[in-house]
DNA sequence: GTGTGCGATTAAACCGGTTTAAACACTCAG
DNA sequence: CTGAGTGTTTAAACCGGTTTAATCGCACAC
């Protein structure tokens, strides 16, 4: 009778071997009659039989399966475009491999490591993504500490154990800076990300250091958080300024497309008045008003090769080469216009 | 010596008992002698001890995790503000339960059912989520088959032998038409969802009768896919049309938002020429030029709430009661203003 | 004819918990 | 003094795989 899911023992019953046998086959290991691994593989897809995850992850210590932490406020990460499809590109690698990806949200607020720690002590994952990565990141002692394999997305400060895989902002960044130069403006801000973020920083050098390579220097540099709302502000204080900026470049989409709707409010016009340039290439860029001009980055490829990374890390002996990914490309669009004498 | 994460046995010995023992103390079974159970439970302080999870999953035969599976396109899901609030909410419950969240990401051409049928053979789940809910579902009839326990988003038009977590989408339309029918508008138009979805029938549906229990028939109704994209194409069709529309309600937000953009674009003002409402609350929809009327839900709770329902489910003997979520509400902006008279 | 070597196979231990049935200690009634 | 009854505790089986050490059969050399 059909009692429940067939064990190995059936396999091996079925096929008149050892359960020892039906193992060594079906892991492909040397050692047994090519005529019998033959049999063992047909009883077993005759019984339709599959290894239980469980019993293997018990027996050969491991979860099969990767971990993700996004801290992240609940409402904030509802509209962040990168997870997603980063998610998207790490399940592309994963599934055709049976691992699994464990996702685990964290309010900021929050017992960030207690996630990391969870995730470690359950033995629920092999390794985890590093993603968010900020400078002289506690998580990466913590990781060590738990001795949990981990990737980490773009490069820490600090030497790390973990590999690294980039995706390098600055040409983006200062394909920006000279399309916005080559439309003559002068008169630049940046509305930035939070400086503990790498990425935020990255930005924010670049486009500081691309204006220097122009002689010039930014009208000014706004604090933000990544958010719309704090789009909406850094936009107001900038248009508040004695000499405000001609045109902005904001550190992600989402500020950039509030920033937009901040300049309208404030009266202006966009492009004619103001010149806006995004980051990210976020579905909405293309069909807001005006179009965004922005800089699209590969967030399903980072994931893939995250996982690809962090797989090989796990499994692999020796250590693990960092990678880099194809840098961002400048997307042009109708939100940045020649400068109109005034 | 350190050899690893303590065992039960290492408990065992250090209290002076065995494993069993240990087990019972650790899970409340009554039984045991109360200053044993002090003693075993101060042992296991001592050495730092917790249970292994895939231990437990192997005898007990449960994962101790959910499964969602979100069958959409990277690059739609990257903006779908649904889901990243879901998960925190999921979270949330299961965060504190010693439960994880394992997500599978399938491209809607590929074999959705794959996607259920390996975390349940895998036996990396004990139940799952059923988002994104259509008419006759086939998924249903697949868990039934895999033994999966499961609970639905939104109620199946046909029977289901799972818990139902329902969110009145009917309220929060027939608000935005009563809106708009107050500023004076009679030509309005839908912008509908993919018709498969209970949830944008559903939207549909009240939005038709609405109108009808206004003596009115919607000018047109496009049917669209949520997408920004679609958006965009689906206004323009609209605004060609003999007797174009004075409102348009969009059954999302990232709808609503590119058709603003696409009004603009043919020439049109939003509100004064145009009327726009979306569906979500999405983050943008206050920040952008004109804020978005809109209808708001809280996916936060509706995952919290499911995963609850879920866990009773699966937990419970009984049969566990559908849950029905207070719906979502109208949130008006600038987006929609009286209609001018020509 | 015996020993050696090798490929094929298996029995049994192991992973770290849970659970069942049996054993044990102890009290109290007959 | 015996036996039943009660409350504690444990030994051992079990979950379903992997892995190691031992065994088996057989050809071949000496």
């Amino acid at each position: 009778m059909s009692k429940g899911r067939p064990t190995i023992a059936d396999v091996a019953t079925r096929a008149g071997v050892s359960k020892g046998a039906v193992s060594f086959a079906l892991n492909g290991r040397p050692g047994l009659a090519q005529g019998t691994v033959d049999r063992i593989l047909a009883a077993a897809d005759e019984l339709g039989w599959r290894p239980s995850n469980r019993a293997r992850s018990l027996s050969v210590s491991k979860a099969f399966a990767l971990g993700l932490v996004i801290t992240r406020d609940p409402a904030v990460l509802s509209s962040d475009p990168f997870f997603p499809a980063f998610i998207a590109g790490v399940e592309s690698v994963l599934a055709p491999r049976g691992q699994a990806l464990v996702l685990q949200v964290v309010t900021p607020g929050e017992d960030e490591a207690a996630g990391y720690r969870r995730l470690a002590q359950d033995g629920r994952v092999d390794g985890v993504f590093l993603s968010d990565l900020r400078h002289d990141d506690p998580r990466i002692d913590l990781l060590v500490e738990l001795g949990l394999p981990a990737v980490t997305l773009n490069r820490p400060d600090t030497a790390s154990p973990f590999p690294a895989v980039c995706l390098d902002d600055r040409p983006g960044t200062i394909a920006v800076v000279e399309h916005l130069l080559q439309l003559g403006h002068r008169k630049i801000a940046h509305v930035a990300g939070p400086q503990a973020f790498v990425h935020a920083t990255a930005r924010l050098t670049a486009f500081t250091s691309a204006l220097a390579a122009a002689g010039l220097e930014p009208v000014a540099i706004e604090a933000s958080d990544f958010t719309a709302a704090g789009g909406t502000e850094a936009t107001k204080r900038l248009l508040a300024l004695p000499e405000p900026p001609t045109a902005i470049f904001y550190a992600n989409d989402r500020m950039a497309i509030a920033g937009i709707g901040a300049a309208h409010q404030a009266g202006l016009t966009v492009p004619d008045d103001l010149s806006v340039a995004g980051f990210d290439d976020s579905e909405l860029a293309e069909f807001v008003h005006p179009g965004l001009t922005t800089v699209r980055a590969d967030p399903f490829a980072f994931g893939a090769t995250a996982a690809t990374t962090l797989i090989q890390s796990i499994d692999g002996d020796g250590d693990v080469a960092d990678v880099e990914l194809p840098p961002a490309q400048l997307v042009v669009r109708n939100s940045t216009a020649l400068l109109e004498e005034q």
